[in-house]
DNA sequence: ATGACTGCAAAGAATTTGCAGCAGA
DNA sequence: TCTGCTGCAAATTCTTTGCAGTCAT
């Protein structure tokens, strides 16, 4: 199997020792064409099942996952269902939230604007913004 | 001590019975003028701390904060860690995350407005949107 | 060789559940 | 009386931690 020249520099140039664990964490995540939202639990049950070889533990994906979003490679979703998601696309952009399933979906469009977006409190700076809609059955 | 009949009526309109648990919460978190942010936790333990009747069981603060958000006289906030945070403040309104320590502040701002709020996906409407606005220390 | 990383298992934190008994209507 | 509600404790779920052994540099 060739390793992946991208993956392993992606994860060097964060300071980020491409182990081997990290190298199939990082191909499963990032080598796709469509965002991918998910949890840890989710992430490790996924990658767990369906490879052959040595399990990875539960706590590699959580140190791995954190890793990765400290470095800029995830971004974290916010949710009120008390889970932690992540979000292979780091790109400033806003989610649908089906209140119903727990169930996000992106927002493509880079149209949606704020307005008159308010002044943080003294001492404290704008990081960034999350805008979630939510959304549910349409009965009519 | 007189029985605040306002409280009484707000969960009988709810259809819920104003059992004393659930009036003692509920005048505890409605009966005051700034908006209030807590979790279930934090509630147990600002009420039973300062109360010197028999303790109000965890078990009755999560049905009764979810019955109240169900009711509608309470809004869940969003966050990203792992918590359910509530807000008295049912009026659509937006909030300052501070990531460093988690702390959540109102947006006062009613101007606050969203251009090109995009279409919901088929059979789905939107129910409402949440806006958190992340902030930091800023160091300069 | 030396840090950094991983795996394991135990601990921790927050929330949920089941059910017997209690209390509003 | 009859449900709905509460209290208790156990169970569940997700996340974190400590540490010994392993691996990348």
């Amino acid at each position: 199997m060739v390793k992946n020249i991208k993956i392993i520099d992606k994860l060097r140039s964060s300071s980020l020792r491409p182990t081997k664990q990290r190298i199939q964490i990082a191909e499963f995540l990032f080598n796709r064409e469509k965002t991918f939202h998910f949890t840890v639990e989710e992430l490790d049950k996924l990658i767990n099942l369906k490879s052959n070889e040595r399990k990875i533990s539960l706590a590699t994906f959580y140190n791995t996952v954190y890793s990765f979003k400290k470095a800029g490679h995830l971004k974290e979703i916010l949710t009120n269902n008390n889970k932690h998601y992540f979000d292979t696309n780091i790109n400033s952009h806003h989610h649908f939230f089906d209140i119903k399933n727990n169930e996000l979906t992106d927002i493509n469009s880079k149209e949606i604007k704020i307005k008159n977006i308010p002044n943080p409190p003294p001492g404290k700076k704008i990081k960034d913004i999350d805008i979630v809609i939510n959304i549910e059955n349409d009965y009519q």
